[in-house]
DNA sequence: CTGTTAGCGCATTCAT
DNA sequence: ATGAATGCGCTAACAG
């Protein structure tokens, strides 16, 4: 026989060390402690069927002194419907601020349905995704929310035959249907032109990343769109891609400005961009020449001189959205899969309102 | 008979939906289609022990088929060591810098050990901190790393003794004994004063968070023990607590600069509050008169003008930290508990290098 | 090297 | 309203 945890006062003996632990209890050892069935003991914990007042007094007891805590990995094994109350959140990089605030907005759906959040980072690294998702299937995860680092996603169609819901957040999902939650990049892209072009702006510069990245392409294509409707030529030497990072970004600019045809504006189509384009401009001298209208809101766009205008995402909106999305179908929903467009917004601050010269 | 999964297309029929999931393969299945006994699937699959290159090739063969995926909650549920391969990170908000960053390097970590991470906020908020600890032992995670919100954590004394560890971050512990990690809070604020005395300031304000925040409390010990050996005065009037928005700190800013005893230098223990003080400097245009040392480095902090002068805690370091240490406990070390601290650093840039006037 | 039996902790099905 | 038996998917302890 086993021995069974006391609740008083520990016998005796060498005390309890972290590499001998206090064995947790059991329903077994409540309802023994109690003097009822391993099944009644279930049913208080569970509610549901009818308990008399005495049976669940007695039981609640037990639990008590004993400080038992219900396997909930045991409970979902077995349970029909086999929820586990785990999800997983892959993103880029969770220490980023996009993916930061979405973590935060899909915990505090999550956190209202019970359920627990495995958050990864994908680091743009398809053996990455591949890997945590992996690991999240295996530990059976209710569902997934994903922005996905790999072009292709048919693999995921197994875990959704399985019962196991995808909806993609920022990036549109490919070779497979699914939920997915995108801002209005091109869309968003094309307000900063119009901005730009408000205000004077002829020669507009695209500051962005890899077009391989679709956010990237989208907002290109916004970028590219707006100036055709504007009868303005699209530059190729103002099209900058491939920029990843501030450094990069700052290069960029100082070359473009520096070249034989610069632009009097700056459309940056990322943070990290925008903040390099920003500290090339400020090396130079030229903030208050240039004009800029960033995508993505940054912290404290509003205290630098001039303070950043920026096409803004709805991050946390995105988050509660796809959360929502994914709840309803790991509660059984199964409508046809949506595709949700949340608006962005343009913040006029002043480094879009600078005129060319 | 229970319906097998088959590998091939699908029998003719109505199409799986995500109503109805195609159930997904188990070891049976596995083993059935091998024509081998169970045990030996978990041989193939655990490594160990010795098995047959034919046996090895016909198991792995059906796993291949079957697209079998072990179910790790079913796993660790049966085997002796417990480990689910799961920890909870608990934190007080995943959307802010500091806590994002922890939790990525948390996460490189723990992913080098094959381990997923809950991560959860708990909002200065001792009854959410409460439910998501309860929530992680629930779920069996292997241990739990917390920057906690409540003030006496015996309560995690019982999880510590069934063998769950627990790193504290950012905050020491009371009520129990365990590993934590922190940056040297009073040193780093000790440091700040330093700077600004040496470029000849004595009027020197404290701006801070309210005093039951631990970190708060020990920065504020830097600063007065600072003055004190300086031989400076501590002027209550230039000490303000309780301040933990931008919002207020900047109120708190400009009245303390247009009352009878203006200091000519500000210590501000916190990020959020350096971002209120900055702003309020510059709405006052007084932003190149009175030197600046914030507690904590924030993005864009050298693209303000002046430059911000920060006391820098190392992030990344105090997550690995507390990371190895939670994963060495739960590789079974069992050493004293630790008390790890993890240097500030004086970034100098130029608004603490503004004299006073 | 391989298979059989038992049981992890719990919910389910069926009995009473 | 309560309980006994069964099994979720897997590994441990023992066979052979």
């Amino acid at each position: 026989m086993r021995e069974l945890p006391t609740g008083g006062p520990p016998p005796s003996g060498p005390r309890p060390t972290g590499r001998s632990p206090v064995r947790r209890a059991t329903m077994r050892d409540v309802a023994a402690l109690a003097g009822v069935s391993v099944k009644s003991v279930s049913r208080v914990i569970n509610g549901g069927d009818a308990v008399s007042a005495d049976l669940r007094e007695k039981v609640s007891r037990a639990i008590e002194r004993l400080d038992f805590q219900p396997n909930l990995a045991a409970s979902s094994l077995r349970r029909s419907d086999g929820v586990t109350g785990q999800i997983a959140l892959l993103l880029e990089d969770l220490a980023n601020p996009f993916s930061a605030t979405l973590n935060r907005a899909v915990e505090d759906v999550a956190h209202r349905h019970g359920t627990l959040v495995f958050a990864g980072s994908l680091e743009e690294d398809g053996n990455r995704e591949l890997a945590l998702v992996r690991a999240s299937t295996l530990r059976r995860v209710d569902g997934i929310i994903i922005a996905p680092a790999t072009r292709d996603h048919g693999y995921l169609n197994r875990e959704v035959r399985a019962g196991t819901p995808v909806v993609f957040v920022d990036r549109a999902p490919r070779g497979l249907s699914a939920d997915h939650v995108l801002s209005t990049n091109a869309e968003g892209a094309r307000d900063a032109v119009l901005h730009l072009a408000d205000n004077g702006h002829e020669r507009i510069a695209y500051l962005g990343d890899h077009p391989s990245i679709p956010t990237a392409a989208d907002r290109l294509r916004g970028y590219t769109g707006a100036m055709r409707d504007l009868g303005l030529a699209v530059d190729p030497r103002l099209v900058v891609q491939g920029l990843s990072a501030t450094g990069a970004a700052a290069a960029a600019t100082t070359a473009l400005l520096s070249g034989d045809a610069p632009p009097t504006a700056l459309f940056t189509s990322q943070n990290l961009v925008t903040i390099g384009a920003v500290t090339a401009l400020q090396g130079l001298g030229r903030q208050r020449e240039v004009a800029v209208v960033g995508f993505d809101d940054f912290p404290l766009a509003d205290l630098l001189s001039p303070k950043v205008t920026v096409v803004a995402q709805d991050v946390p909106e995105i988050g509660a959205t796809a959360a929502r999305l994914l709840f309803g179908r790991i509660a059984g929903d199964d409508p046809p899969h949506r595709a949700c467009s949340v608006p962005t917004r343009l913040v006029v601050r002043e480094s879009g309102l600078i005129p060319p010269r």
